[in-house]
DNA sequence: TTATGTGCAAACCGTTTGCGAATCA
DNA sequence: TGATTCGCAAACGGTTTGCACATAA
């Protein structure tokens, strides 16, 4: 699902410096979960000069949007990605590879076990953690 | 259920110090879900000369033998509470008090789907972020 | 032109750790 | 007594922030 970032921050009335579109290029082209270190490095194939803080403030402020979706998946540090098609998350405890998978039954499960402790879901969060089936 | 702590402690070769039958005690004595620094405090009240250090060296090595869960509710720091009997985890975003819910169906659905992936699941981790139905 | 955004480096803060002293067995 | 554990304080590491300069509109 594509998602014109650069249209959605002018419409927020933000600025499109190099270093933003440098990282909203990133995020775009991401098909997995980078952490702002990995952001950082990428981007920086875009625009040389940009820095870790400019990255930390971007994806803070897209997170804040609603643009992005930030991860703990147990580690020392937040990983993001696109917040554009739900899904859930499988962590592969060996390899650390992150499979995503999306199950509806699962989600109207969720909604019926909030509903019935009398509560309206916001939001939610699943990951399994697994090994492989030998 | 209760869970003889000191007993597991001493039977796992661990010698049995003051500082560490606080830390034992306020777990086991907890319903919530403390982080390092309430356990501290509390602890705080058996043992006035306990650390902040043994508090997380004491709660790294529980949470090392399996006997505590290691919370991170998208909050700066971890709570943590005794591993006994398995829940989940539903959040008031508006008050942030957190409810503690089982649901077998909820279960057999995530072992099942990890089968489906070609996974053994090892662990899993459900929080819902909901707000109290007016 | 000017509000907004940036890079730099220092601060922040939860957590970890080296060390010499204390303590349990 | 001797191995383990402790408190202290410094270090750590991901993240945030104050400030003077740069830049998009």
């Amino acid at each position: 699902m594509a998602m014109n970032l650069e249209k959605i921050c002018i419409d927020a009335g933000l600025k499109l410096t190099l270093p933003r579109k440098a990282v909203l290029k990133v995020l775009e082209d991401s098909k997995d979960h980078p952490s702002v270190e990995e952001i950082y490095k990428r981007a920086t194939n875009l625009d040389s000069s940009i820095s870790m803080a400019t990255v930390y403030r971007t994806v803070a402020m897209l997170h804040e949007m609603d643009i992005l979706i930030r991860h703990d998946f147990n580690e020392s540090f937040s990983r993001y990605e696109l917040n554009d098609d739900h899904h859930d998350h499988l962590i592969d405890i060996d390899s650390g590879e992150i499979v995503e998978f999306h199950s509806d039954e699962l989600e109207a499960l969720k909604e019926k076990i909030a509903q019935d402790m009398g509560f309206d879901l916001v939001d939610h969060r699943l990951e399994l953690y697994a090994k492989k089936r030998k």
